[in-house]
Parts: C-alpha cells; sequence; structure tokens
RNA sequence: GGCAUCGUAGUUCAAUGGAUAGAAUAGGAGUUUCCUAAACUCUAGAUGCAGGUUCGAUUCCUGCCGGAGCCA
C-alpha cells in the first residue's frame, strides 16, 4: 500500500510539475494518534519547488490520491502534513489476507549465508551478566537473520589456552588437593573461577610482600613466584608437556561441562565451535603473504607492523619480533579458516565495543590483504552492562554471576505465579517449565530491549520486573489470547475469513491492533539490517500493549455481532501468532497458560 | 595527549530531520456480578550548556561541561 501511495506521489509529481523526485524522499509515515488518518506525506520539502502553500499542494495531492489510489477514502491536511484515512475494505481485505496466508516474512536473506560468532568465553571462570548481554543478542540476531531467509551459521570461538588458564591450573597444583566438581559440589566452571581467584589473592601477597622489601610495583608484578610459574606452565603447555597439557585438558573440561548446562538453560546453541588452542597459531603465514605484498613492513628488532596512518589510525603490531602472536595475528588466521569452510556472504562478530578499534584494525588488514569477505565483516559491537557503582569488577567482587542470576529470576518467578495462583491445575514438571520461561523471559527482555550499541545499567539492589514493559507482560498477552481462544473452541465459534463482510466497519481498536501485526514484517527486515533486536522487542511490546487496549475496550466472545466476534478472533489468533514469532526471535518462549 | 562513544521525567529505556518528545517504574486518583487485574483508564513529571545549518533539530555540524572506553 505505501508502495502504491508513493508511486502514485512520483507520477503526479513528474505529470504536474516536472520534477523528479527520489523515492527516498517519498517516505510515508504512519499517523501520529491525536491526528485522524492512517498515513502521513510531508509536503515541507516539496514546497519550494511547486511554489505551493501547503494547503494547496496538500488539496490537489489529497484530491488525486483519493481518485487514483483505491483503498484511500479521505484526507486531511494540517499544517504541512497530508494525512491519509484508508478504507474500511483495504482493512479487511488485508485481514483475511493474513488470515489466510499468514503474515508475510522478509526475504532479504535468501540465498546468503551468514556467520555468527558470540559467546566466545574464557575457560578461566564462570559466565557473568556481561555474557549474558552477548550471548542473547547473538542468538537472536541469528534468529531474526534466519526468519529474513538467511542460512545462519552460529559459531563459538571458546578461548581456551593462555595465561589466564594457566593461573587457574597453578593455583589447583597448589592448593586443590585432588579436588573436584563433584567432591566440591560446584558446578565445574565456577570451581576453575575459585582458584582462578585464589591464584589472584596470592599474587597480590607476593607483590606486597616483594613491595615492603622495596622493589618498585612495576618488578613486584614482574618477579611474584606465582606469576612466573604461571608463565613456566604457558611455556610448558606450548612444548606439549605431558602432565601440563592432562591438568589442562581435566580442567578445561569441568569448564565445558558447567558452560553447556549454562547454555542449556538459557537456550542458546551453536552449530561450529573453535578452540583457541587449535587455531593460535594461525595466522602466522598470513604475516608473510603480506610482508610480501608490502601490506606490511618489518622494523629493525623484527617485528611486523602495518602503518595505517592513512586511515587515520595509527602503526599496529600484527607479530612480535620473537615470532609470537599477537591476538590480531590469529584473527586474521582464523577469518581465512573460517571462510574456507563456509564461503558466507557475511561474518557477524559479536563482541563488547571495549573491541572497536581491534575490529576495525582486523577489517583495514583483511581488506589490504585482499580477502574476498572482507567487506562481509559486522563488527556488532555491544555495550557494558555497568553496576550503579561503575563497571562489573572481579577483583572488587562486584560481578554478577550469570547461574546466580539465572536462579534467582527463575525463583522469582516462581514466588509471583503462586502469589496469583492461576495455575492450580499444573503438573510439578508443568509449573516448573513455566517459572523457567518466565524468569527467563524477564532477564533475555530486560538486556534486549535496549539498543544493543548503548552501554546499559543493572542495579542488583531492585529485581528485574516482572510487571510493564517486560517479557512477562508479553508472554501474559500471549496467555491472556489462549485462554479465550481455548474458550472460543469450546464454544465451536471459530472463525474463518468468509465470516468477514469487505465493508465491515473496523472499530478504531481493532484498527490499532491490525496495523502493528501489518509492521511486523517491515521490522523483523529492520532489526536484521541494524542487528537490533531491540526493534523486535519494543515492537512486540507495543503489540501486546495495543492488544490489551482492544481487549480491555471490546468484547471479543459474546455481548457482541457474529461478524464482530469472528473479525476480533481473528485478531486474536493473529496476535498470538505474531507475538509467539516475535518473541521466538528474541529468544523468549511463551506461555499457553500462566 | 590522540581516537571513538554516550548525556532525554526521581529511576530504567524509546523516538528513518517532522506535528503537542513516547513507554515503564516510583508518586497521586480510579476500574473486577462479563473473555486471565502479571491488565486497563486518568494525573503529574525530561532533551547537560552555548552557538550554527534547516521551513522544522533529541537527531546533523562546532565549542564547552560531565560519564564510561580504547590506544600509547
Amino acid at each position: 500500500m505505501e508502495k502504491k501511495i508513493a508511486q502514485a506521489i512520483q507520477s503526479y509529481f513528474t505529470s504536474h510539475y516536472q520534477i523528479t523526485v527520489p523515492e527516498a524522499q517519498l517516505a510515508l509515515q504512519e499517523t501520529k494518534k491525536e491526528f485522524e488518518g492512517d498515513l502521513t506525506f510531508v509536503l515541507f520539502p516539496f514546497l519550494k519547488a511547486t511554489a505551493k502553500k501547503p494547503e494547496d499542494l496538500g488539496n490537489e495531492l489529497g484530491n488525486y490520491l483519493v481518485a487514483n489510489v483505491p483503498g484511500i477514502s479521505s484526507f486531511n491536511i494540517v499544517k504541512g502534513f497530508l494525512n491519509l484515512v484508508l478504507a474500511n475494505n483495504y482493512w479487511n481485505e488485508l485481514l483475511k489476507d493474513f488470515y489466510t496466508n499468514g503474515i508475510p516474512q522478509p526475504t532479504q536473506g535468501q540465498g546468503k549465508k551468514v556467520m555468527v560468532e558470540y559467546s566466545s568465553p574464557n575457560t578461566n571462570k564462570p559466565l557473568h551478566l556481561g555474557h549474558l548481554r552477548n550471548n542473547f543478542l547473538g542468538y537472536s540476531i541469528a534468529e531474526i537473520l534466519k526468519a529474513c531467509g538467511y542460512d545462519v551459521v552460529k559459531a563459538n570461538l571458546v578461548n581456551d589456552r593462555g595465561i589466564h588458564i594457566c593461573k587457574s591450573m597453578i593455583a589447583y597444583q597448589k592448593e586443590g588437593k585432588g579436588e573436584t566438581p563433584q567432591s566440591a559440589g560446584l558446578k565445574g566452571d565456577h570451581l576453575v573461577g575459585k582458584y582462578y581467584v585464589l591464584f589472584d589473592a596470592a599474587y597480590r601477597k607476593e607483590i606486597k610482600a616483594l613491595m615492603e622489601e622495596g622493589k618498585t610495583e612495576d618488578e613486584a608484578k614482574k618477579k611474584a613466584p606465582i606469576m612466573l610459574a604461571a608463565q613456566d606452565m604457558l611455556l610448558r603447555w606450548e612444548t606439549g608437556d605431558p602432565e601440563t597439557i592432562k591438568l589442562w585438558k581435566t580442567m578445561n573440561g569441568w569448564v565445558y561441562e558447567g558452560f553447556n548446562e549454562t547454555y542449556t538453560t538459557i537456550g542458546v546453541d551453536f552449530d561450529k565451535m573453535y578452540y583457541e588452542s587449535d587455531t593460535y597459531l594461525l595466522g602466522k603465514t598470513t604475516v608473510e603473504q603480506g610482508l610480501k605484498a608490502g601490506v606490511f613492513f618489518k622494523k629493525e628488532d623484527g617485528s611486523v607492523w602495518i602503518d595505517l596512518t592513512a586511515e587515520g589510525l595509527d602503526q599496529k603490531l600484527v607479530l612480535r619480533g620473537d615470532g609470537t602472536s599477537v591476538y590480531i595475528t590469529q584473527d586474521m588466521g582464523t577469518a581465512d579458516l573460517k571462510y574456507d569452510e563456509f564461503k558466507m556472504d557475511r561474518s557477524i562478530y559479536v563482541v563488547g565495543n571495549e573491541q572497536d578499534y581491534h575490529f576495525v584494525v582486523l577489517k583495514h588488514i583483511l581488506k589490504k590483504l585482499g580477502r574476498p569477505y572482507a567487506d562481509g565483516i559486522y563488527h556488532l559491537s555491544y555495550g557494558m552492562v555497568d553496576l550503579p557503582s561503575g563497571r562489573m569488577k572481579s577483583r572488587e567482587g562486584t560481578v554478577v554471576d550469570a547461574d546466580d542470576l539465572v536462579h534467582e529470576m527463575i525463583t522469582t518467578a516462581e514466588a509471583r505465579t503462586r502469589e496469583l495462583g492461576k495455575i492450580e491445575d499444573f503438573s510439578s514438571e508443568e509449573a516448573n517449565k513455566l517459572y523457567r520461561m518466565l524468569g527467563l523471559g524477564a532477564l533475555k527482555y530486560f538486556l534486549l530491549k535496549v539498543d544493543p550499541k548503548k552501554s546499559m545499567l543493572f542495579n542488583p539492589e531492585e529485581s528485574v520486573e516482572f510487571q510493564g514493559n517486560t517479557g512477562p507482560f508479553i508472554q501474559y498477552t500471549h496467555a491472556r489470547i489462549a485462554a479465550i481462544l481455548r474458550k472460543a473452541t469450546q464454544l465451536k465459534v471459530l472463525p474463518s475469513a468468509a465470516d468477514i463482510p469487505v465493508d465491515y466497519a473496523v472499530h478504531e481498536a481493532e484498527r490499532n491492533v491490525l496495523t502493528l501485526l501489518k509492521d511486523f514484517p517491515v521490522k523483523t527486515e529492520e532489526a536484521a539490517e541494524t542487528y537490533s533486536p531491540a526493534l523486535v522487542a519494543n515492537y512486540v511490546y507495543a503489540l501486546a500493549k495495543e492488544f490489551n487496549r482492544m481487549y480491555n475496550e471490546l468484547p471479543i466472545i459474546g455481548h457482541n455481532t457474529a461478524t464482530e466476534q469472528a473479525y476480533r478472533l481473528i485478531l486474536c489468533t493473529l496476535t498470538k501468532r505474531t507475538i509467539r514469532q516475535a518473541m521466538l526471535f528474541v529468544g523468549i518462549e511463551v506461555p499457553e497458560k500462566m
């Protein structure tokens, strides 16, 4: 419809004023609620070229559109805004079409492959709130892209080696006494995290002691015996020392068990796992290629650099003088590895905004190296989750643990549900499933409704809401609709499209819901293009809100005509379906009853 | 110091350069013999400061102030 109108406006300007208006300038917007109409065209930009007053131009154009575009019944002009009113038959045909054929889905991704890399944890400590934002974002964007027709590969690059892992290992060797997750009664990732903390405590104690002996802080940090032991262990790991490798495998095994449990609980998964222990040596041959091609240059000390000053950046190290890798060396290698296997058109890295600079550099390098996939790289850079006191700091014990938080959310959901006492007929299994659904729904919605690019605040003192603009509000609306449809089934009054006459006088509340349903594919497409699940989250909230308004204002079953009843039941079905779909895009399940 | 980023009701979040800046929550007042009150209705409350571009700026540009970040 919007397209038809835009085309009509375009041809009007061409034929009456000999002006060619680019399509981009012909965007119609939805009419604000306080004005009469459905679609609005802004006249201001065209006043100069036509030498008309807004009133006159609006009248001419309005009359032309009413006469030439079927489906527009009338118009009005407020200041420079031309508001178009769509006819009942337009709305009714739309409803019937949606009901028989479904609401269309975007298709821009058909035939294209995209990789979404997300999660990418370190195996030295458990996941925290920031990781949850990452995981939910990655999973959600993958779902949204799938819905647009993309072939999506979800990847996870696990940082399973390096000095941080050795720290946990050293502390375990010193103080572990053969402890296991079973003997300690701890999830594996938490057990390993415990030793990481122990390392840090011992390390700081040693630094303090050395400083009291008169060493500077820098010296003390370098000379602390426990740190030297960790560095030594890293070397032994690299040479493949059997004992070290054995311990490493054991402890990483514990961590993976713990992570998998968390992943299962929060409902995320991966198609392809990468491990840094396999990939950390990659990229060195790329450096050689780059040197030959003149993309990189070598300094006297043998270190290899790229000069990006022409791009407004600076010089960046890509290989150390002793021939060891830096992060970006590995990333170059891994990028090749991924592309060789999947040949994807686009590659999305879900990584925090602290690495913005890193990814700008990586993309520049890959472009200069002439990699065919370089343009398809996109860094989905998201903001940190901050606490009222500022950034989460493990050292200060202010890290919000992912498992703890998820558990707390589920417990809260249970308490709230029991208070309301609406599910007495549920088995305990069904009830537990619902608590998980609601607790995770609240948490995921809380994290995803915010624009990913922005940093956001989490206050541990206040629990995540279950009322208002929240996941459970939307889940509730779904359950409410399900209840209505159950009743309709019982009464055998389920409608068919044939029950709706094309001239049915659409009620305003009905039209508002239908307008939002019509927006679903548009919003999905926009969310995919801007990599923002927040658009879907805010959309589905608006839909639920609008449905509840209608529910409150208009009776659905009974107390109305058969046509009204059929019309509203169809709206119920469509709304329920759309809520479910949209919520799945943000990784949230919805209940039939709550 | 350089680079990039953010600043909107008490608080947490919205707003392709468009109309009277939307929600939620906290505050105040209401709605249940009828489809789920985790809902609905009403009320009060905000664009850091100073310029500029524009018919029109929360949005674009410049400077300042303030917060968190990356690079040395």
